[in-house]
DNA sequence: ACGTTCAGCGCAACCGATTGCGTAAATATA
DNA sequence: TATATTTACGCAATCGGTTGCGCTGAACGT
């Protein structure tokens, strides 16, 4: 009842073409030293088989795996969902696996997941931290074992590897811009942790704007959340509504804080955008559900997983090769209802 | 320079203690025919010299992997997100990586998948349908090698396996009769592929509503979407207000096509909730942000991944056990204002 | 005619853990 | 005291590829 189904290895093909099992083994990926007919003979025999390759035989003696680990935040966001599935569509067209893990933002997950992975034997690594970690000793492992680390958005120049990300500090710029153009004067802005680079560029773009355009830095204008979370979002444009001066605009790092502050403004009778503009990061699907439409800075979520992928996969290839490049792609500004005041 | 760091084998540990490596592996699992004092020692050598298992070697020998599979369509989506976020949760708990892979909802896709799964060797599998399958050979394969397979969400009745659900048919009627008790007297329904049994439930929910409740069953105002995406959302509305009768409720079977069916009503002066009342189903973030918020039904995603991998995992430990249950979560009615015709 | 080159393939040692079977010593039973 | 049983551990094969090195015969050069 039970078929035990016997699995073909490249013995069972071996033996039936009367060569060793080496030869097998080279001519099914196509070594150079393998006669060209035989190559075609081995993989036709390969073929009618129904032969499987067992990965896992080769990543025990190769001591790697086809596997791609990633590491992220949350997985259920829509930023970072999106740029998994464009690493996933990408490595699994190289015919690699990815396994993920959550750091749920902690250090300590952080570190836990990275000797998992580690222990996992993974091949390569696609990183965004935790909003928590400072340190980065932890992918230090990875690097002295040749592992490949590629970051992606949320990076750190501490390290020497690979980093995907956007150009933070010109897409700053470029939204407040925008907002000093639609005539805002006192213009805030939420930010996120400000060790974490992406978001201190962020506000050094929006500081730059100001700078260029001979406006006060005012420093009660500038917030900077833990999470930056909606409930974060809420409350810091509450704070910033009731100061004896308020704002005429905000700039959020990102559209979970900006929806919550359009969310406020709604609850206040505050008019968006004539009495407050407000400006998001990221194009999340909610920045086109809200009313008004919220405006904010796309980032190209599943490209960048593509490309983050794409990095690890060549490092595999070339393992020479040890440089580590640095790939910004481009941001748009996405201009919706939410920050226009000029009519066009 | 390079230090080829050698990894700490159960050799290593077995010569050291003067033991068989048979012994070490034994001991390091606790195995009863192993000495209480030896299992101390192992372990404690295992510890100082910073002894990691290799799951590779392990698993060539056991021809299977501590890795679990999961099959769904697309990554990023919010009910599928935080589903896998379950997963990964509680798989990593138990030791397990979780390595993912996407359908896009395509038949041909989906089966590519399995056979890459199924080469990948992984100890157990997590699916959720794609919208186009309708047959499900693809899957046989895992059962016949006592790998676990376990439904999430888009299930099938054609194989004997675990399934995780919630009962859509009770959600269907749910729903339809908060329709009905806010006054409504020509509701429509915005559905999916029929042949996906979640969809075909929910339909059956909303016709046994109207039943019960001595309504006409209009087939004219039942449609039933492809991928039941926004734009199919908004499109099936336009056609559904074009009628020469049209609904003055619509109960859709997803939130994306029910916030495009409230963005259709406000493009077009129809007022919601009083001149069109709107039902959406999965609880996404966007059904709070819309205005106004969509009242919907509420899916355990998060849990029902969790349950999903307890399931698979609970397959691993006791091969002996073949029976196959459907667990059936708790589903709740969120009501807000897209539907609240009376006040209270 | 003889040494050289090289394409083409085989040998066998890995990679690290698992496990059925065997065995010696210790303890229990008759 | 002899036998049965249990306890605790070792032996060695096995999982399926991979790869450095070595071997062979034929083509080639002078």
């Amino acid at each position: 009842m039970k078929q035990k189904k016997r699995e073909i290895t490249i013995y069972d093909i071996a033996s039936e073409l009367n060569v060793s099992p080496s030869t097998v083994s080279r001519a099914l990926k196509d070594h150079y030293s393998i006669g060209k007919e035989m190559i075609e003979a081995v993989k036709k025999l390969a073929r009618e088989r129904g032969y499987r390759p067992n990965h896992i035989a080769a990543s025990l003696r190769k001591n790697k795996t086809n596997t791609i680990g990633v590491m992220i935040s949350w997985i259920n966001r829509p930023f970072i969902s999106s740029m998994i599935s464009g690493i996933e569509e990408e490595a699994s067209n190289a015919g690699c696996n990815v396994i993920i893990s959550q750091s749920h933002d902690s250090y300590e997950h952080e570190i836990a997941n990275a000797r998992a992975l580690y222990n996992s034997r993974i091949g390569g690594l696609i990183v965004s931290l935790a909003m928590e970690t400072r340190k980065y000793n932890h992918f230090s492992t990875f690097l002295e074992n040749d592992i490949p680390v590629v970051f992606v958005d949320r990076v750190t120049d501490d390290l020497n590897c690979d980093k995907v990300v956007i150009d933070n500090f010109a897409a700053g710029l470029m939204a407040t811009n925008h907002l000093i153009e639609q005539g805002c004067k006192r213009i805030a802005h939420i930010g996120g942790a400000q060790h974490r680079s992406i978001y201190k560029q962020r506000a050094e773009g929006y500081m730059e704007a100001l700078r260029r355009n001979n406006m006060e830095i005012d420093e009660s204008l500038m917030l900077s959340g833990v999470m930056l979370n909606s409930e974060e979002g809420y409350r810091m444009t509450e704070h910033l509504m009731s100061l004896p001066n308020p704002p005429d605009a905000i700039f959020s790092a990102n559209d979970t804080a900006a929806v919550s502050a359009i969310q406020y403004a709604k609850h206040n009778g505050i008019k968006i955008p004539q009495k407050l503009a407000v400006m998001g990061f990221n194009n999340d699907p909610i920045s086109l559900i809200i009313d008004p439409p919220l405006s904010t800075v796309s980032h190209p979520a599943v490209d960048m997983g593509k490309i983050a992928a794409r990095q690890v996969l060549k490092h595999r290839e070339h393992k020479d090769i040890i440089t580590s490049e640095t790939i910004t792609l481009k941001t748009d500004l996405i201009i919706r209802e939410s920050t226009l005041r000029k009519k066009r």
